[in-house]
DNA sequence: AAGCGATCCAACCGCTGTTGG
DNA sequence: ACCAACAGCGGTTGGATCGCT
């Protein structure tokens, strides 16, 4: 689209990371922090791209990452999370403390992928018997084909959280962050992941502000009757952007059969402005054994 | 031990959304 | 309103490793 490149890619180091490579970036990151990606390769002295950096930091030198296998728990929360939310890798991982979205998109496709794709239904054996990580990718098209079995993916587009509004009737959150939060940060707080199920995320919930009509042409629409369930008096404020949170937006879709649970829950727990954004509930809702079938 | 295919996973690529001038 | 820079995401690639013959 006529945009120039991140970087020039002349006299710049590809491949694996070297151990000095490594100490210099980590060294640089701890002294100034992370961002300014771009510039950071020269201020650091690397010969990598900023994106390079970034992605070197993110997937494998920050200090809280979690090496090692996949517990049980993880790999049967990452199986419910990517029945709710398709391949957003980095809303899973962010329900994984430690664990990066590459990593659970790697372990997706190498693992989980296959097992998905052996419980899915013996007539689709035609798609499954050459199965292979390439195989995978009609089943994790979440745009175009129908989802299988085993994989029933709400279909998204992501959004973003522009806005941010921190509930007065709480207490703030114990280190405000610098910069307004980002949606990784709204939808995937680390205080709160759901696989410890434990305390519910700061009362934080985001919108625009002005109401959304939610009417344009983004895909996510398409695989839900959205407007229809948008109130016809446009007197409650629905936030499209309540996805950045996919989730969330998957639970209006959810809301969209005729299951009063989902219903509820998405009335209650998002399009209410004085509600919070309440991981735990959607914890309980995977934890339901009976959603997926919701949804015919 | 060598050859070869399968598998894994770090890294790259292209694209999109956000932000600021 | 427009545009470019920036940050982030998900899909894909390819080298390294593993396991079998």
């Amino acid at each position: 689209m006529g945009r120039s490149p991140c970087c020039s890619k002349e006299g710049l180091n590809r491949g694996a990371w070297t151990a000095l490579e490594d100490k210099i970036l980590t060294a640089y990151i701890k002294a100034h922090g992370e961002g300014k990606w771009r510039n950071l390769p020269k201020r650091a002295g690397l010969k990598r791209c900023g994106k390079s950096c970034r992605l070197r930091w993110l997937n494998y030198l920050r200090p809280d990452i979690k090496r090692g296998n996949i517990s049980n728990d993880e790999e049967e929360l990452i199986v419910r999370l990517h029945k709710l939310l398709g391949n957003r890798w980095s809303l899973i991982a962010g329900r994984l403390p430690g664990r990066t979205d590459n990593e659970i998109k790697n372990y997706w496709n190498t693992t989980l992928g296959k097992k998905a794709n052996a419980q899915a239904s013996p007539q689709s054996k035609q798609n499954s018997q050459s199965f292979n990580k390439r195989a995978i990718e009609p089943m994790t098209n979440t745009q175009s084909s129908k989802p299988t079995l085993a994989t029933q993916v709400i279909p998204t587009k992501a959004t973003r959280c522009t806005k941010v509004f921190l509930s007065l009737q709480s207490p703030p959150p114990p280190t405000p962050p610098p910069k307004a939060l980002s949606s990784a940060a709204i939808d995937d707080p680390p205080q709160a992941p759901l696989l410890n199920h434990q305390q519910a995320s700061p009362n934080l919930h985001c919108g625009t502000e002005e109401p959304q009509a939610c009417d344009d042409d983004s895909d996510f629409l398409n695989f839900g009757h959205w407007n229809e369930f948008q109130p016809s008096d446009g007197g409650t404020l629905i936030d499209n952007d309540c996805d950045k949170n996919l989730s969330i937006g998957s639970y209006h879709s959810l809301a969209l059969s005729d299951d009063l649970m989902f219903k509820d829950w998405a009335l209650n727990r998002c399009l209410d402005d004085n509600s919070t954004l309440d991981l735990e509930s959607l914890a309980h809702l995977l934890d339901s054994e009976e959603w997926p079938e919701m949804r015919h």
